[in-house]
DNA sequence: TATTGGCACTCAGATCCATTGAGTGCTAAC
DNA sequence: GTTAGCACTCAATGGATCTGAGTGCCAATA
């Protein structure tokens, strides 16, 4: 257990630290925060804190800088989040109510989630998994294509357009989307394989034919994009910290590209304190990505979590504002989304 | 006019350049290539295309290096791009088969652009404002809600989900349906507007009602969203080249997130030879970007120019492959689309 | 007239060295 | 437990010097 003092002296390093990107030492310690002891007593602290492995100096004789455990007592200790200024908030309720479709209450979350932390945002698209079927829809296009499409009560719609070489009878694709509807909606995508599959064995005659044509398609729609997605703004930010990161940004960017490695970071992560949930340099498990951080919160529909929103910047940044503003985000958008998708 | 030598000596410097980043030299100059001459011609060379402004010495006595013109007069010059490698080719075909929907093809290739040639890829969305309408859907989502949709040729989909206070019949609603795909129907987007219009004016009773409460969003839908879209990878690649940029890449990652910027400069580039248009460094009018040049293609649906495909990257980029990955590109993005959009 | 060898000159970049100063660890005293 | 004092370390800074690739120019050559 660390005692008292020492772990206002890791807050004050850390606070520092992030502030001016120096390494800071014990002079200017006592300088700046008032211990009412001495440089010499910090020093005494610092000892402590460097024995804990809770910072470390980046040469002999240079100030010390918070290692990931630091930063992560740090958070831990972090009892209240900066809460966003009243522009912010009215920033954030003006710029999601203009929204319509999903597409574009995401988009505008992640540019408005970039520009207020500084930092790259993250937006994950809601798992098609989880969903429920809200409806089925097949539309003519013309005498020989159909555009095959499913929506979930997420807001998400996913489409297809399909060739039926022989042609096709309106009334029968009404009789088939009928039929679609009355058996899915409402199930969970999970679901839908199995039930979606009998309905075609059971089909008979021309209906059949239909089934056999658009049946594969609609669970190519859920599988195949059950993929999941991540929509990532603000990658300029990254940029302009350059110099938080030791070689290149390269590698860093190239991480967050890939949509694949993000995906599996930003699901394993579940919500502890303040709702949020982070991730702090190696405590990722990608190697480019092991000086930086994940902010991450949950954003639901209809009382569950759907997906995440956050923001991944270098293991240097202001935790307690960027916490703050995911979750400010988070939250509006889950009442964004409960309102009107 | 450049007599014939001193433009080999152009075209020398400037590949030179390309692959080895350093300012390039006289004597480098002859022992690499065969002129024929010695280094002291090809200085006499140099000095008159450092007369013309072609190439520049970054300090007194160093190499020289092309100037934007110089770049220019190169790419001018370039007789045949560098075909594509078999495995190249190969890539593309599997990579943009695979995809069904519209979202899907931009996305991958957007992506193979980037791998292709290791640059930043964008890949415009079909402008709204030239396609034409394939169809209008309308579907009850419950019994207050109804999701509207637009249907493309170009394959594009737009929706919005609104709410009905009232409610409304089933009937009605199939009715409005018939009405505005009757009147729409293989209309432009641009002469949608008046004919929307003057259709709901001329409804009666419920169907008025109704009409009133779709048509302005059908509005909306062609107008809020024929703001332009492009999509973006590999913005790794940029920072790869770092040190391609004189202070820090991040304004040119800024600049290029910026929809806008980025929609109106590739939205002013006039296809010339090869097909490809070409943007080098400060002929572009965005500042940031006057170390960048941008290599553009335009790919077509029915004959007709729906958007552009192209990659941005450092002035000192490889154009001759470049140019090559984008026309094939966009020639096979044309056929994808072709095929089944 | 175009080409060439020769030569003095320039200047960015590397290398070396001394200086500086923030910061440390330790010890002895309070 | 705290503090003052002190010797020590080492990154960063700023000359000073050296080096070499490359230039521009000129007089000689073909």
């Amino acid at each position: 257990m660390i005692p008292d003092r020492p772990l206002e002296v890791l807050k004050a390093i850390v606070r520092d630290y992030i502030a001016s990107k120096e390494p800071v030492g014990s002079k200017s310690l006592v300088e700046r925060h008032s211990f009412g002891v001495s440089a010499a007593t910090i020093r005494n602290d610092m000892a402590i804190l460097e024995e804990e492995e809770l910072i470390v100096a980046p040469h002999t004789s240079s100030g010390r800088v918070p290692t990931d455990k630091g930063y992560r007592m740090f958070v831990d200790q972090l009892s209240e989040v900066k809460p966003l200024s009243s522009a912010e908030r009215a920033a954030i309720e003006g710029f999601l109510s203009k929204s319509s479709d999903l597409d574009e209450t995401l988009g505008h979350t992640a540019r408005l989630l970039s520009q207020l932390t500084n930092q790259v945002a993250l937006v994950q698209y809601p798992s098609l998994g989880r969903a429920l079927v809200r409806h089925i829809e097949i539309i003519s296009i013309d005498d020989k294509r159909l555009l095959l499409m499913l929506i979930t009560d997420s807001g998400r719609i996913q489409q297809h357009v399909l060739e039926i070489p022989g042609g096709y009878e309106l009334a029968d694709v009404e009789k088939l989307r009928n039929q679609l509807n009355d058996s899915l909606t409402g199930k969970s995508l999970s679901e839908v394989s199995g039930l979606a599959k009998s309905l075609a064995q059971k089909s008979i005659g021309v209906i059949k034919q239909l089934a056999d044509r658009v049946v594969p398609e609609l669970l190519n729609l859920v599988d195949a994009n059950s993929q999941e997605k991540i929509l990532l703004a603000g990658t300029s930010n990254l940029a302009r910290r350059e110099d938080d990161f030791p070689g290149s940004i390269s590698p860093v960017l190239e991480a967050i590209e890939e949509q694949v490695v993000l995906l599996k970071l930003v699901s394993e992560m579940q919500a502890d304190q303040h709702g949020v949930s982070l991730l702090i340099g190696r405590e990722n498990s990608v190697d480019a990505l092991s000086s930086t951080s994940v902010v991450v919160s949950g954003y639901e529909n209809q009382g569950s979590e759907i997906a995440k929103v956050g923001v991944i910047g270098p293991t240097r940044m202001d935790y307690s504002s960027n916490i703050g503003a995911v979750r400010a985000v988070a939250r509006y958008l889950t009442k964004s989304l409960g309102g009107s998708a």
